[in-house]
DNA sequence: CAAAACATACCAACCGGTCGGTATGGACGC
DNA sequence: GCGTCCATACCGACCGGTTGGTATGTTTTG
């Protein structure tokens, strides 16, 4: 496809920086082409719209998180729920320097267009969706290895709620301005894993 | 302050509406003005700017749900244990209509001023924390019934997380299209509040 | 009647998007 | 190996409509 430092790379990398510290409606076309050091023209040679770019965006944020939690070395543990809480762990290690740095484009993206733009809409959920499955796909090992069949809660119920977990982390941040409190979030989320696993709470508690 | 019914009124409600459903930057004052039946002139008579409108709103959000949940009735029981999951569950039970109708208004508003207007961030820290001290007042009632002294939470985090959860639980309605997941995700919340109360697991799990 | 509450008319800046054009480089006939 | 052809990448002036905001009335209310 396009070479790296072209400019539909450089718009692409725009779009991460100043969507995710301004949201998608207040971020312009022409801020877009400032940013990336290139003119309106070659946006709209590689983006029919602005909206296409949103959507390319959050394809590109799957790819880009896609490969950068891949690489992440918690996958090196044998046991799948250490796994998991491995990549809870590695959640909340990553949250550092300015909040813009570490918050989720596609939530932040979803937000403003889930009503009036469904393209976006779907983009950002294929986003959330893929990166939970591979969350799901650890999970359902670790309920697998422990026999764990009669919970009243599923694999992907599970996955999903991290998730969600760190949206709403996200925000607080913004919020409060700082990644404090969404540490402390995460450290919630990681210890509820640890008693739905817990064996003194089988059946997931009750 | 301004009767019910005034412009001022009607204008703060179309910002619910409107912001709610297509975020801050998107809804222009032109939209307001028609939604709330009224001009621009009175718009610029009752807000200095946008916003201005944006930090009222805040504020006027938090008036309306402190109401909203002061009537619920989970405020009943004895037992602040009980108001906890009361409030939770209730939580649960309002997620019903349109994604746009059981949102939060602040948190949605938070994304995209964080970072660039910081009365709108300051209104909307206020609206969700100012929400978040009362229910870490029934979970602190909660703990000091139950002599839990030493464990490895807040009162305050884990009222905080409650809210990253509940805001993380409408991006995940908003990227979904429905209320199922979010749902669900407080059903974790319940099980998690419920497991860390749970005297088998005194100290918060470990 | 004075002040508060609204309406009307208007503006300059900015918005997403279009359009005619140029620069580059690879494919291909000869 | 050289000119023709054409697709891709990119440029930047420009357009009509919309934006937040203002200036100046008119109406309502205490």
């Amino acid at each position: 496809m396009a070479r790296a430092g072209s400019a539909r790379e450089k718009l692409l990398d725009a779009a991460f920086a100043l969507i995710r510290a301004q949201g998608f409606s207040a971020t312009s076309v022409d801020d877009l082409c400032a940013r990336a050091g290139v003119t309106k023209g070659a946006f709209f040679h590689h983006f029919r719209s602005k909206d296409d770019l949103a959507v390319a965006a959050a394809q590109h944020w799957s790819d880009v998180t896609g490969a950068f939690f891949a690489a992440a070395d918690y996958h090196r543990h044998d046991d799948p729920l250490e796994r998991v809480l491995g990549y809870l762990a590695f959640r909340k290690d990553i949250l550092r320097g300015d909040v813009a740095e570490f918050t989720c484009l596609v939530g932040t993206m979803v937000q403003e267009a889930y009503g009036s733009h469904p393209a976006i809409r779907e983009a950002c959920d294929a986003s959330i969706s893929t990166h939970a499955e591979k969350v799901e796909a650890d999970i359902a090992a670790a309920m697998a290895a422990r026999g764990m069949a009669e919970t009243e809660w599923t694999a992907r119920g599970l996955a999903l709620h991290t998730q969600a977990v760190l949206q709403g982390a996200f925000i607080l941040a913004k919020a409060k301005g700082g990644a404090d409190i969404a540490a402390e979030s995460i450290d919630h989320l990681i210890r509820y894993v640890k008693l739905l696993f817990d064996p003194r709470n089988d059946k997931g508690g009750r």
